[in-house]
DNA sequence: ACCCAGCATTCCTTGACAGGCATATAACCA
DNA sequence: TGGTTATATGCCTGTCAAGGAATGCTGGGT
Protein backbone atom coordinates (compact mmCIF):
# COMPACT_ATOMS: atom_id res chain seq x y z
CA UNK A 1 0.00 0.00 0.00
CA UNK A 2 2.57 2.57 0.74
CA UNK A 3 3.70 1.29 -2.68
CA UNK A 4 3.10 3.20 -5.63
CA UNK A 5 0.82 1.38 -8.28
CA UNK A 6 1.58 3.49 -11.18
CA UNK A 7 5.00 1.90 -10.76
CA UNK A 8 4.14 -1.45 -10.35
CA UNK A 9 2.02 -1.30 -12.90
CA UNK A 10 4.96 0.31 -15.38
CA UNK A 11 5.69 -3.49 -15.75
CA UNK A 12 4.14 -4.93 -18.59
CA UNK A 13 4.71 -8.56 -17.71
CA UNK A 14 2.72 -7.58 -14.41
CA UNK A 15 0.02 -5.93 -16.83
CA UNK A 16 -0.38 -9.19 -18.36
CA UNK A 17 -0.47 -11.05 -15.33
CA UNK A 18 -3.04 -8.80 -14.15
CA UNK A 19 -5.16 -8.97 -17.40
CA UNK A 20 -4.73 -13.09 -17.04
CA UNK A 21 -6.28 -12.76 -13.57
CA UNK A 22 -9.30 -10.58 -14.28
CA UNK A 23 -10.62 -13.18 -16.26
CA UNK A 24 -9.77 -15.64 -14.13
CA UNK A 25 -8.34 -16.48 -10.83
CA UNK A 26 -5.47 -18.90 -10.48
CA UNK A 27 -2.15 -20.58 -9.67
CA UNK A 28 1.01 -19.53 -10.00
CA UNK A 29 1.63 -22.53 -12.52
CA UNK A 30 -1.46 -21.74 -14.52
CA UNK A 31 -0.02 -18.18 -15.05
CA UNK A 32 3.32 -19.63 -15.55
CA UNK A 33 1.87 -22.02 -18.60
CA UNK A 34 -0.36 -19.11 -19.94
CA UNK A 35 2.21 -16.09 -19.96
CA UNK A 36 5.55 -18.16 -21.01
CA UNK A 37 7.46 -17.00 -18.28
CA UNK A 38 9.93 -18.53 -15.69
CA UNK A 39 7.96 -19.41 -12.57
CA UNK A 40 10.39 -17.57 -10.26
CA UNK A 41 10.01 -14.70 -12.33
CA UNK A 42 6.22 -14.98 -11.98
CA UNK A 43 6.11 -15.53 -8.42
CA UNK A 44 8.60 -12.11 -8.04
CA UNK A 45 6.53 -10.20 -9.94
CA UNK A 46 2.98 -11.66 -7.89
CA UNK A 47 4.82 -10.58 -4.78
CA UNK A 48 5.20 -7.74 -6.06
CA UNK A 49 2.01 -6.98 -7.27
CA UNK A 50 0.62 -8.62 -3.77
CA UNK A 51 3.15 -5.61 -1.86
CA UNK A 52 1.18 -3.28 -3.98
CA UNK A 53 -2.36 -4.59 -2.64
CA UNK A 54 -3.20 -4.96 -6.47
CA UNK A 55 -3.64 -9.17 -5.94
CA UNK A 56 -4.73 -11.52 -3.15
CA UNK A 57 -4.31 -14.56 -2.31
CA UNK A 58 -5.48 -18.01 -0.95
CA UNK A 59 -4.03 -20.83 0.11
CA UNK A 60 -5.29 -24.67 -1.69
CA UNK A 61 -3.52 -27.36 -0.78
CA UNK A 62 0.29 -26.51 -1.93
CA UNK A 63 -1.31 -24.15 -4.36
CA UNK A 64 -2.16 -20.69 -4.51
CA UNK A 65 -4.61 -19.05 -5.85
CA UNK A 66 -4.29 -15.21 -6.84
CA UNK A 67 -6.73 -12.77 -7.89
CA UNK A 68 -7.03 -9.47 -8.41
CA UNK A 69 -8.09 -6.59 -5.86
CA UNK A 70 -8.91 -3.46 -7.72
CA UNK A 71 -8.78 -1.40 -5.04
CA UNK A 72 -5.86 0.37 -5.70
CA UNK A 73 -6.79 0.73 -9.44
CA UNK A 74 -9.02 3.40 -7.81
CA UNK A 75 -6.33 5.82 -7.11
CA UNK A 76 -4.52 5.58 -10.40
CA UNK A 77 -8.27 6.15 -11.76
CA UNK A 78 -8.72 8.86 -9.37
CA UNK A 79 -5.24 10.84 -11.15
CA UNK A 80 -7.13 10.04 -14.11
CA UNK A 81 -9.86 11.80 -13.44
CA UNK A 82 -9.19 15.39 -14.62
CA UNK A 83 -7.52 14.22 -17.60
CA UNK A 84 -10.27 12.53 -18.83
CA UNK A 85 -13.10 14.93 -18.28
CA UNK A 86 -10.24 16.98 -20.41
CA UNK A 87 -10.90 15.29 -23.31
CA UNK A 88 -14.64 14.11 -22.29
CA UNK A 89 -15.42 17.87 -22.50
CA UNK A 90 -13.41 18.50 -25.74
CA UNK A 91 -15.80 15.66 -26.79
CA UNK A 92 -18.76 17.22 -25.76
CA UNK A 93 -17.52 20.35 -27.59
CA UNK A 94 -16.58 18.30 -30.91
CA UNK A 95 -20.82 17.24 -30.38
CA UNK A 96 -22.26 20.16 -30.13
CA UNK A 97 -20.52 21.05 -32.93
CA UNK A 98 -21.20 18.62 -34.61
CA UNK A 99 -24.78 18.46 -33.58
CA UNK A 100 -24.95 22.22 -35.19
CA UNK A 101 -24.01 21.10 -38.52
CA UNK A 102 -26.62 19.02 -38.85
CA UNK B 1 4.54 7.07 -28.72
CA UNK B 2 6.20 3.78 -29.01
CA UNK B 3 6.73 4.25 -25.46
CA UNK B 4 4.76 2.98 -23.35
CA UNK B 5 2.63 5.83 -21.17
CA UNK B 6 2.40 3.53 -17.76
CA UNK B 7 6.51 3.41 -17.75
CA UNK B 8 6.48 7.02 -18.21
CA UNK B 9 3.71 7.70 -15.58
CA UNK B 10 5.95 5.40 -13.16
CA UNK B 11 8.24 8.46 -12.26
CA UNK B 12 5.97 11.05 -9.42
CA UNK B 13 7.69 13.99 -10.86
CA UNK B 14 6.33 13.67 -14.03
CA UNK B 15 2.90 13.29 -12.81
CA UNK B 16 3.90 16.51 -10.99
CA UNK B 17 4.95 18.26 -13.70
CA UNK B 18 1.61 16.87 -15.80
CA UNK B 19 -0.40 18.02 -12.72
CA UNK B 20 0.81 21.45 -12.99
CA UNK B 21 0.40 21.75 -17.09
CA UNK B 22 -2.95 20.22 -16.71
CA UNK B 23 -3.85 23.63 -14.70
CA UNK B 24 -2.17 25.69 -16.59
CA UNK B 25 0.46 25.51 -19.80
CA UNK B 26 3.52 26.74 -18.34
CA UNK B 27 7.57 27.88 -19.64
CA UNK B 28 10.14 25.35 -17.76
CA UNK B 29 11.19 28.16 -15.99
CA UNK B 30 7.91 28.06 -14.36
CA UNK B 31 7.63 24.18 -13.46
CA UNK B 32 11.34 24.36 -12.38
CA UNK B 33 9.83 27.30 -9.53
CA UNK B 34 6.76 25.88 -9.08
CA UNK B 35 8.19 22.42 -8.48
CA UNK B 36 11.81 23.02 -6.78
CA UNK B 37 13.50 20.39 -8.99
CA UNK B 38 17.13 21.74 -11.02
CA UNK B 39 16.15 22.81 -14.35
CA UNK B 40 18.39 19.93 -16.40
CA UNK B 41 16.03 17.35 -13.93
CA UNK B 42 13.04 19.60 -15.58
CA UNK B 43 14.09 19.20 -18.98
CA UNK B 44 14.70 15.88 -19.04
CA UNK B 45 11.29 14.98 -17.69
CA UNK B 46 9.67 16.66 -20.16
CA UNK B 47 11.89 15.38 -23.04
CA UNK B 48 10.58 11.59 -21.78
CA UNK B 49 6.86 12.86 -21.84
CA UNK B 50 7.34 14.40 -25.04
CA UNK B 51 8.96 11.52 -26.46
CA UNK B 52 5.88 9.44 -25.16
CA UNK B 53 3.07 12.28 -26.49
CA UNK B 54 2.04 13.32 -23.39
CA UNK B 55 3.15 17.47 -23.76
CA UNK B 56 3.38 19.27 -26.37
CA UNK B 57 5.41 22.30 -26.71
CA UNK B 58 5.67 25.59 -28.57
CA UNK B 59 8.67 28.45 -28.79
CA UNK B 60 7.75 31.47 -27.77
CA UNK B 61 11.22 33.80 -28.02
CA UNK B 62 13.51 31.87 -26.21
CA UNK B 63 11.34 30.11 -23.78
CA UNK B 64 9.48 26.82 -24.49
CA UNK B 65 5.86 26.74 -24.03
CA UNK B 66 4.98 23.38 -22.92
CA UNK B 67 1.06 21.93 -22.51
CA UNK B 68 -0.85 18.47 -22.00
CA UNK B 69 -1.62 15.85 -24.21
CA UNK B 70 -4.04 13.57 -22.94
CA UNK B 71 -4.02 11.26 -26.48
CA UNK B 72 -1.72 8.57 -24.53
CA UNK B 73 -3.55 8.88 -21.33
CA UNK B 74 -6.77 7.34 -23.09
CA UNK B 75 -4.77 3.93 -23.86
CA UNK B 76 -4.37 3.79 -20.04
CA UNK B 77 -7.74 4.72 -19.55
CA UNK B 78 -8.64 2.15 -21.80
CA UNK B 79 -6.54 -0.47 -19.78
CA UNK B 80 -8.48 0.61 -16.55
CA UNK B 81 -11.82 0.07 -18.49
CA UNK B 82 -12.65 -3.75 -17.14
CA UNK B 83 -10.98 -2.89 -14.22
CA UNK B 84 -13.11 0.07 -13.32
CA UNK B 85 -16.30 -2.00 -14.50
CA UNK B 86 -15.32 -4.24 -11.99
CA UNK B 87 -15.72 -2.23 -8.93
CA UNK B 88 -18.56 0.00 -10.41
CA UNK B 89 -20.40 -3.34 -10.67
CA UNK B 90 -19.53 -4.38 -7.05
CA UNK B 91 -20.44 -0.73 -6.17
CA UNK B 92 -24.06 -1.52 -7.94
CA UNK B 93 -24.41 -4.21 -6.03
CA UNK B 94 -23.56 -3.15 -2.44
CA UNK B 95 -26.50 -0.41 -3.86
CA UNK B 96 -29.01 -2.71 -4.21
CA UNK B 97 -27.83 -4.59 -0.82
CA UNK B 98 -28.51 -0.97 0.85
CA UNK B 99 -31.57 0.18 -0.79
CA UNK B 100 -33.18 -3.12 0.22
CA UNK B 101 -32.56 -2.86 3.74
CA UNK B 102 -34.62 0.36 4.19
C1' DA C 1 9.39 -41.13 7.27
C1' DC C 2 10.27 -40.26 2.50
C1' DC C 3 9.38 -38.17 -1.74
C1' DC C 4 7.30 -35.07 -4.81
C1' DA C 5 4.69 -31.09 -6.53
C1' DG C 6 4.02 -26.19 -6.18
C1' DC C 7 5.92 -21.80 -4.80
C1' DA C 8 8.91 -18.57 -2.61
C1' DT C 9 13.34 -16.75 -1.98
C1' DT C 10 18.31 -15.99 -2.51
C1' DC C 11 22.38 -14.68 -5.05
C1' DC C 12 24.30 -12.83 -8.99
C1' DT C 13 24.71 -10.21 -13.14
C1' DT C 14 23.10 -6.86 -16.26
C1' DG C 15 20.70 -2.95 -17.87
C1' DA C 16 17.89 1.02 -17.21
C1' DC C 17 17.14 5.26 -15.36
C1' DA C 18 17.48 9.62 -12.15
C1' DG C 19 20.05 13.44 -10.48
C1' DG C 20 24.03 16.62 -10.30
C1' DC C 21 27.33 19.25 -12.73
C1' DA C 22 29.23 21.18 -16.62
C1' DT C 23 28.55 22.49 -21.16
C1' DA C 24 26.37 23.19 -25.73
C1' DT C 25 22.72 25.52 -28.29
C1' DA C 26 19.31 29.00 -29.54
C1' DA C 27 17.03 33.36 -29.39
C1' DC C 28 17.10 37.93 -27.99
C1' DC C 29 19.34 42.49 -26.97
C1' DA C 30 22.76 46.27 -26.93
C1' DT D 1 29.53 41.01 -32.56
C1' DG D 2 29.46 40.07 -27.79
C1' DG D 3 26.69 39.16 -23.86
C1' DT D 4 22.69 37.29 -21.53
C1' DT D 5 18.65 34.52 -20.77
C1' DA D 6 16.27 30.14 -21.47
C1' DT D 7 16.62 25.52 -22.46
C1' DA D 8 18.74 21.14 -24.00
C1' DT D 9 22.25 17.68 -23.73
C1' DG D 10 26.50 14.88 -22.32
C1' DC D 11 29.01 12.67 -18.92
C1' DC D 12 29.39 10.40 -14.61
C1' DT D 13 27.78 7.98 -10.64
C1' DG D 14 24.68 5.76 -7.54
C1' DT D 15 20.57 3.15 -7.22
C1' DC D 16 17.37 -0.08 -8.20
C1' DA D 17 14.72 -3.51 -10.68
C1' DA D 18 14.40 -7.69 -13.73
C1' DG D 19 15.69 -12.24 -15.11
C1' DG D 20 18.22 -16.66 -14.71
C1' DA D 21 19.90 -20.54 -11.95
C1' DA D 22 19.92 -22.77 -7.82
C1' DT D 23 17.98 -23.59 -3.45
C1' DG D 24 14.66 -23.40 0.53
C1' DC D 25 10.08 -24.35 2.19
C1' DT D 26 5.47 -26.29 2.78
C1' DG D 27 1.71 -29.36 2.21
C1' DG D 28 0.13 -33.97 0.35
C1' DG D 29 0.51 -38.54 -0.91
C1' DT D 30 2.32 -43.29 -0.09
Amino acid sequence: MTVDAFAVLAEPSRRRILDRLRRTESSVGELVDALGMSQPAVSKHLRVLRDAGLVTCRTAAQRRIYRVDTAPLRAVDDWLEPYRSMWTTHLDALERHLDSQE
